[in-house]
DNA sequence: CTGAAAGCGCTTACAG
DNA sequence: CTGAAAGCGCTTACAG
């Protein structure tokens, strides 16, 4: 079956490709009995005019590009799923790139993205990006970028986050109201504003609680793993530093820190009270299930869809554009591994 | 930032924008002098040629379309994750889209990739896909087709499976080898082959090892989630049906079920050994930790994506291709569910 | 209401 | 080794 083109239609019917491609589109000045005539002859052949062609015209590609950390990972999951749900609806189609925590990564797969003219960069930045030209290149080519979850306050843009530092707060006075006064934190690397967030939280809980920071009492994660949460915990474990409280960033390495306290017969919640960070899958069935906060993944990916739509209208209205900040509110998730006897 | 065009560069070369395209494509016919001029310039102003008035000429879009039923499930991140992996490595882009397990949706969404012109559609079926004239489609048009996880056995294209019938048969047996006689079977709907052939795999097993089938040991799962798991189990516990095992052919709908046998007091493993399917996340973690299939959906991915690029080499020189057909072990996992005392 | 023509930005067969 | 020209399949300003 070879494509069918607007000028096979028109040949067809006897009239223009011009004519066939206003009856398609929906213009106004086509005589109902021509629209009809296109209308269904399409419609039986099955005719898509070609998008690149169109393209060429009207600068428009309905595409947008994505571009997260990792795909298996159940919060950027549940943001693309958001944003695929609300692509569909728009008749837009998204291209998923994965950076893999990579600067380098990211500035590549902008490139193919603008390369590829997509209408839009929806991005949540990688662990080591610490600069922003990419980014900037972005807006300097037209094109529309929307930070979401790991974002750079340095730069303007529409951005859909949560608020991570009241967030971590939240959950860190969960466990001094449950009794804790000495609380780890298990905190990711220096760089990504989520990660400085979650540790200005933390501490600030400290401080309105009056109890005191202990720098000790803090461990670096780098790859949030189940299994660097348990080396790490051991480790820490060895130092025998006094803790009755853990409030970790993710939720990935504190399940392996309690598999690391369990071995080291520590309770929980009983002598070590624990949440997390993400309400990832299954954490509610865990033993003891899991304390966090949840992050409305799908919410936010929805959002990100929409500010996307509102900026370019906008845009083809020529308007100017007040970027928008979206700041989703999380939930606590009380669960046993933080409950008091 | 106005767009660079070949044009453009041309003129400040001085030279014409076919030997320009020649020059950046790799063409011998351009003197080394001339190439040197044109690729330092282009990579000082960052051009890259746009894609869609290249596919006009080309015909590749360098575009690859993946049609799944969900996109936040641990099993579909990895396919997706392996996709992206080899996609990269061959600079292609990636679109995702999301059949919602619907028919009517993977129509509609065939047609918006075809309309793209993307070089290949690789598909897991909805699970009410009944029909597959929309399979042949993508074929008749000329776009390569990969069929992996949820396929059809009665269309011809590049597959990419497990061996369901027996990875199902290895998870029974072991069940059976610790002692089980009266296994129920969780099973999916009943068009999904992979539902279908899970559930034969089931039967032979006990056939094998001489333990009656009974029908009502089948529960049939709509949903697969935990608490339609948890639902069935406590719909069946209440018919006082004689079991001593359950092999599920998911994981998440066994852990709903898992509490809800500890709610009926039935100790995992003394009472009831369980045995899951696709190894997800943290199900290592469950107590007691969950014996499962491993599926290596990594893997599989990537896979995918290399017999699409056998398929794609021997379409260019136009040789006849032989369709092949892929298929991965799994692994059983065993853990306490399902351990012997 | 309809259509001829230009043009989007490339690639490539062909001429020189 | 270089370039003029055709053409991919659309859309749209313009003429009638």
């Amino acid at each position: 079956m070879s494509k069918l083109t607007l000028e096979i239609l028109a040949e067809k019917l006897n009239i223009s490709k011009a004519t066939v491609s206003k009856a398609l589109n929906g213009y106004k000045d086509v005589s109902p009995a021509t629209r009809n005539k296109v209308l269904n002859l399409s419609k039986n052949l099955n005719f898509y005019p070609n998008a690149q062609a169109a393209f060429l015209r009207t600068k428009s590609t309905k595409v947008i590009g994505v571009i997260i950390p990792h795909i298996n990972h159940p919060f950027f999951s549940n943001i693309v799923r958001g944003i695929l749900d609300s692509a569909d609806k728009h008749n837009y189609l998204v291209i998923i790139l994965k950076s893999n925590e990579s600067y380098e990564n990211e500035k590549r797969l902008i490139d193919k993205l603008l390369q590829q003219n997509v209408d839009g960069i929806f991005i949540s930045l990688a662990q080591d990006t610490h600069d922003l030209k990419h980014l900037k290149k972005i807006q300097e080519s037209g094109t529309i970028l929307i930070q979401f979850d790991k974002i750079s306050k340095l730069l303007e843009s529409s951005k859909v986050i949560i608020d991570d530092r009241k967030s971590a707060y939240t959950a860190t006075e969960h466990l001094i109201k449950n009794g804790c006064k000495k609380i780890v934190h298990i905190r990711g690397q220096l760089l990504p504003q989520i990660s400085i967030d979650r540790f200005l939280g933390y501490k600030k809980a400290l401080e309105d609680y009056n109890l005191s920071y202990d720098s000790n009492r803090v461990i670096m994660a780098n790859k949030m793993t189940d299994s660097e949460g348990y080396e790490l915990m051991n480790s820490f474990i060895s130092k025998n530093i006094e803790f009755d409280g853990v409030f970790s960033m993710a939720d990935l390495p504190l399940v392996g820190a309690m598999e690391s306290l369990k071995q080291n017969n520590l309770n929980i919640p009983k002598d070590i009270k624990v949440i997390g960070f993400g309400n990832w899958l299954l954490t509610d069935r865990l033993s003891p299930s899991l304390s966090t906060i949840d992050q409305p993944g799908i919410l936010m990916g929805n959002e990100c869809f929409d500010l996307f739509i509102k900026e370019l209208n906008s845009k083809k209205k020529k308007l100017s554009f007040n970027y928008k900040k979206r700041v989703f509110s999380t939930k606590l998730m009380i669960r046993n591994s933080s409950k008091q006897e």
